[in-house]
DNA sequence: AATTGTAACTAACAATCATTAGTTTTGAAC
DNA sequence: GTTCAAAACTAATGATTGTTAGTTACAATT
């Protein structure tokens, strides 16, 4: 039932804002534009959600776990570091398909949090960037890639995976597995030895 | 005195916007927020500005010109393709620098655009990217990079600079000759033949 | 001292904001 | 057909939104 992609209303609130958030921003999205698009009054909303921050709260929690489960799976994974980076990549590429509004709003709408519900999400996003840093940088000092100033590498990588979801968008006729390699050749092909 | 950087009051709350747009997004930042920054009456800031969206007009356009005149001269210039790639990296590092906070409006507020001010803006920057394009796909067809999908690697590199601001913020202690070299390193190392 | 233009002010505008209280409708279970 | 809970509704809240009109304060120029 707390599983934003059922089919419950509280469920259609949920997914009709990540688009709407997207589109228009948090704060750019009225009460009254997301019961316009459900066809109900404002006021009905607070039938099933209990504000609209707390529907950020929801769906960016929902989000930020896709990402730390997925890590959770490839730490423990027994391949090395340049391995752990291409299932980083494959693990971006999925969540993008399955949930390309959602990734909008991790890449620009967390900053309309407030207080527990900002400090959670910097908890779990911190926690993910660390783990995915210290991928990559066991992959430098085990020379499976170039060594290079980690912090702007990083950067970069996470950037372009962040963002790719805008990319997508334009460009889904692809099939996943080519995009998947075009991603790993122009992410790790210039770094790999 | 139309120039966002001359000290005029128009300019004070041209580069105060700057600041707090990026801060609180364009919907997120309220005509009030503005003149408590400033220290006057919401009201006054119409002996100004004629509207909130004419600030982002006028911020957008002046951003948007300092790509696309960076890219004339660019473009003009005899070298190779893979030079000018290279003069674009610094030209993005450069503007970067130099209006930091005007960065977040081109990554992520010109969203907020409206009419044909929005439509002044997609102009522009549809121009530049184009540009920008052609010189990549130059550098490709003559073999001075590896030939691979275009449109994918000119949306890693052109993202990466795009947000390049927020990752500048953290690390501005280092001298703009490394970033340089790094940025080069990182966006072309793996693509050079 | 009078004039002028600039830029601040107060006060008000209608519109919209998120949200609450209280009430009615709906639809399924009995 | 009655019961009961879920979910819609109406109506209103006080706050805040961007913006306009009209007025006053200020500082420089005549």
């Amino acid at each position: 039932m707390n599983n934003p992609l059922s089919t419950s209303k509280r469920a259609q609130i949920l997914l009709t804002c990540t688009r709407l958030f997207r589109k228009s921003g948090y704060a750019g999205t009225s009460m009254q534009d997301i019961a316009n698009e459900l066809g109900i009054k404002p006021a009905s909303l607070y039938n099933h959600i209990s504000s609209k921050q707390d529907i950020l709260v929801e769906l960016l929690s929902f989000g930020a776990n896709l990402f730390v489960d997925g890590m959770k799976e490839i730490k423990s994974s027994k391949v090395n570091e340049l391995q752990k980076l291409e299932r980083l990549i494959a693990l971006h590429l999925r969540i993008t398909v399955e949930h390309t509004d959602l990734m909008a709003l991790i890449a620009v709408e967390w900053r309309h949090l407030e207080g527990e519900g900002l400090r959670e999400y910097l908890k779990l996003r911190n926690s993910y960037e660390n783990d995915f840093r210290i991928i990559l940088k066991g992959a430098m000092e085990n020379g499976l890639i170039h060594a290079m100033d980690i912090e702007i590498a990083f950067f970069s990588i996470l950037t372009t995976l962040k963002w790719f979801y805008s990319w997508y968008d334009k460009h889904s006729q692809l099939s996943m597995v080519d995009i998947e390699e075009y991603l790993k050749q122009l992410l790790l092909g210039g770094l790999k030895i």
